[in-house]
DNA sequence: AAGTCTCATCGCCATAAGACGATAAGTTCA
DNA sequence: TGAACTTATCGTCTTATGGCGATGAGACTT
């Protein structure tokens, strides 16, 4: 097995959020566990690419898999992920909110110039 | 300009910590502000790689960066992009707790049967 | 002004990633 | 057993990404 930094281990994870579909896919998981059956009207994708989608995320071990029948459930296996990406909508609004604050500062000296 | 979702804004955050040398430049820049000259002698990556690189950490807001005479100065914008890192690292770290208790549980069952 | 230094950008290539339809594999139902 | 259902996987296409060398554009130096 090849041996995986901590670099890598970050970039499994992260990469596997980088993705608009996956995050729409948590934020549908957030209120409980389904199968694919369940997911897929939600979504404009295929049945290929939400099952791809899903993998990837079970593949980072953001999500568990049990399979019940003829159906398999997908579920967060921990939902401190949901603290994760709130962090970076945190982030996200800090930024926003320098910039806005930015432009208070450039809209006082400008009105000094007028 | 087009509208952005929040979802947008959070893929490209995400996105741009997904990679492991532009990891590699938060972790390097985490002791202070550099110029690119100074970067690149501590990366095995070309001087094209490293400044696009830092382009894309720069759009996503990560990085400012300010010229200042022939050279270019990076910082990081908000140190709290490390407490992002962190959180991944702790996801992760429980993953692996959960995997390693997984093991154990099975482990007592394969004793139990032998 | 010419040369040097610093860094962004361009053009190109190779690989990865996302999308889809088709197919396969397993489960349940009739 | 055969049909219907559910989901994963395969093959393929298109686009995105990361890498590099070459070039371009400012800013200092002499």
């Amino acid at each position: 097995m090849a041996q995986k930094s901590v670099t890598d281990l970050r970039v499994k994870i992260l990469s596997a959020l980088s993705d608009p579909t996956r995050l729409e896919l948590l934020e549908y998981l957030s209120a409980g566990e389904r199968c694919v059956c369940e997911i897929l009207p939600a979504f404009q994708r295929s049945q290929s690419t939400i099952s791809k989608h899903l993998n990837i995320l079970h593949e980072a071990d953001i999500l568990e898999r049990e399979i019940d029948g003829k159906r398999t459930v997908y579920r967060i296996r921990d939902a401190q992920v949901f603290d994760l990406i709130r962090m970076v909508d945190c982030l996200a609004y800090r930024q926003i909110s320098q910039l806005a604050e930015a432009g208070k500062v450039l809209e006082r000296s400008l009105n000094k110039r007028g």
